[in-house]
DNA sequence: AGGACGATTAACT
DNA sequence: GTTAATCGTCCTC
């Protein structure tokens, strides 16, 4: 356990690559619903305008400059919510965004939450899907990670380095050529190749290069 | 007090 | 490839 924490009190750009293949198990409303890491964002806080916290300490991103290993839940577009795993040392900001996982205990229950998936790997491709599958909303803001029993908990792969890509962040129109995107190759809970992705990239470059 | 905008998704054409 | 849905947060007045 010592090591899992000193582990996260490092930067996000750290932290990142570190979690995939790492194991989120949730036992939100009585079900266990445990996710498999394979997608996941670095957003740091004075420097990195695309974070939440670049604006410095709001009471949405409290949680954000508390101490590592604890969730920072936020709701965005009017309907979603999305999780992150806080890193770096109490005061200052960095979180890891969990963007996708493949779901390996607990399917029913994932599936049952997630009814517009076709197919298991759609249940947690995304941020706002993984969080929806796991049952995380405003109720897990804050959640300490690593104490045992907790009600979210996260267990690391001791040993695993596993091999990973990295490229920009998605949905984002500030500091976009950042690769602090992080991911597995070759899983289907990912989408390594986003056509979707370039065009927003391109949309934005052109309203920032005139 | 008001308004713009989002670390997105699903369901269209 | 386009678009509606939808509301908390934060900035501006």
């Amino acid at each position: 356990m010592t090591v899992e924490r000193r582990r996260l009190a490092l930067s996000s750009r750290v932290v990142g690559p570190r979690l995939l293949g790492a194991v989120l198990t949730s036992r939100v409303g009585g079900s266990s619903v445990s996710v498999r890491i394979t997608e996941v964002e670095a957003y740091e806080g004075e420097g990195d305008p695309a974070s939440h916290a670049f604006r410095g300490l709001t009471p949405r991103t409290a949680v954000m400059f508390g101490p590592a290993g604890h969730l920072y839940c936020y709701f965005t577009y009017g309907m979603h919510w999305c999780a992150n795993i806080v890193c770096a040392t109490e005061g200052v900001a960095s979180a890891v965004l969990l963007r996708a996982g493949e779901v390996v205990e607990g399917i029913d229950t994932a599936r049952a939450r997630r009814p517009a998936a076709s197919r298991d790997a759609e249940l947690g491709r995304g941020p706002a899907r993984l969080a929806t599958c796991l049952g995380l909303g405003r109720a897990q803001n804050g959640t300490d990670l690593c104490t045992s029993g907790s009600e979210v908990e996260l267990v690391w792969m001791p040993g695993r380095r596993l091999p990973f890509e990295a490229g920009p962040r998605v949905g984002i129109t500030r500091a976009v050529d950042q690769p602090w995107r992080f991911w597995l190759a070759c899983e289907a809970s990912v989408s390594t190749f986003r056509p979707g992705d370039r065009q927003r990239r391109r949309r934005v470059r052109q309203t920032e290069e005139p």
